[in-house]
DNA sequence: GGAGGCAATTTTGTGCACAATCATGCCAAC
DNA sequence: GTTGGCATGATTGTGCACAAAATTGCCTCC
């Protein structure tokens, strides 16, 4: 009894082990995000395959995935490194970003108010996660905590497609600042994403009258973005090397 | 003479025999733009390999590669489908293309005027190839050209990055138009564009002034992008099977 | 002393073969 | 007649081995 003719519908993914794979480029991707390497380092593939436990076709995989994703660059019969940003192409990323979450504060204005309990709740442990990580002056958390806190508005204006890409731009924007931060400290914005959560929130200074701050929120959001990509100096041309083995320490 | 400790900066891929791999994802991807490979449809790995006379591993790669520009689905021990996009995610790619082309049409906007003629004449070219089209009734050729209108705007905004975003959102948008179009006849907009160019270039009703059109250009864009969509019937779910060897004939 | 070329080693690229998993058709039982 | 399980065939997943290419070190020559 033959009904169905026709293409058989995909269904979800589940998730079954593929799981190796996505821990993997989690784990480079983090290890490229909060610096510990740096654009342009080599990723022998051999090299990473006895960090991690696999066989070599699992990390040319992985690979070529982060190659997609702009995180590494591959060149035939060379290898991958990280990805190095143009200052052009740094310049693009952070143009892209400001188009991106002005949309998505526009989104998150155009919520009914008051926001949901769950919304407030996350932003608050978000707040309080960033000050913990601020006190205590962990770089490499605040770097983390920083793109999360961009992700999570992008998922509250409730639009995944523009979060996924959002995600991406934060990765290579990280990228960016990785090449071309200036060697002085910058002050890494905790204080800006505070006065953020304070807009949405209605927490901040409007101490009284219906105002959510939404238009402020919008435009903090815009100067937030100027002011990281202030940061960077769009000449710089630095490379450092390093030990994979000894900066997969903890993973594998 | 060791002066390099540092890693060595990634020189550009010279594009030496990849082309290969570039030739079938180009051809898969222009087969599921145009609709002969229909949205759910089974895509497997050896009789791409067959068709396209490569290895099953090559084919593997390509597929990985698809999927990770979300056209096609890959599914643990089940192969891989051309992506079927939810009425949710149609609505988010359609979404995410307003905000992108928004931003694309406010940069030619701030473009100094005249625009430079060699952007006059690539936009009375496209102009003229989709008239063409369109008298030859080549539906085809019609939904290719409208993506290259699109993402040609995109290149004039001088951002690569905007662009290859725009670029997986119009494939994308494709797919969902693949999946959700209405039975009837739908005008294809080529109207549409025209009238955008018209704006542009400052050759449309605006006959006398220095008014560039470039406030319309930006509305048009939007009522364009609306229009598209709004002629998509986001409930049904259609599926079709397909010969994988008679719709790839002539390439190979 | 430095530059250029050559050989050895390391690293990447690719195809093949086998293992694992899933779809299909068949048979038996209810 | 329908449902359930089972065996068979087909398809995908994975590791391995070999080929190709590049980097490195060394030697020779200028």
């Amino acid at each position: 009894m033959k009904i169905a003719l026709t293409a058989s519908p995909p269904r979800r993914s589940p998730r079954g082990r593929g799981g190796a794979e996505a821990r993997i480029v989690r784990s480079i991707g983090e290890a490229i995000a909060d610096r510990r390497l740096p654009p342009g380092t080599k990723l022998a593939e051999e090299s990473l395959a006895q960090v991690f436990s696999v066989s070599r076709e699992r990390v040319r995989k992985v690979l070529l995935l982060l190659a997609q994703r702009q995180v590494v660059t591959l060149i035939p019969n060379r290898g991958a490194f990280v990805a190095k940003p143009t200052a052009q192409e740094a310049r693009e990323v952070f143009e892209a970003r400001r188009v991106i979450e002005r949309a998505v504060m526009d989104k998150i204005c155009a919520l009914p108010r008051p926001l949901p309990p769950a919304m407030l709740a996350r932003l608050n442990d978000h707040r309080a996660q960033e000050e913990a990580a601020e006190r205590a002056g962990d770089r490499k958390a605040l770097i983390r905590l920083s793109g999360q806190f961009h992700l999570l508005l992008a998922e509250f204006a409730g639009n995944g497609t523009l979060a996924t890409i959002l995600a991406s731009l934060i990765d290579r924007s990280g990228l960016a600042i990785a090449a071309f931060e200036r060697r002085t400290a910058h002050t890494c914005s905790a204080e800006d994403h505070r006065r953020l959560i304070d807009a949405l929130a209605g927490t901040g200074d409007h101490t009284h009258g219906a105002g959510c701050g939404c238009a402020d929120a919008v435009t903090l959001m815009m100067t937030h973005l100027d002011a990281v990509e202030a940061q960077l100096d769009l000449d710089a041309t630095p490379d450092t090397a390093v030990d994979l083995k000894s900066i997969f320490a903890e993973d594998g």
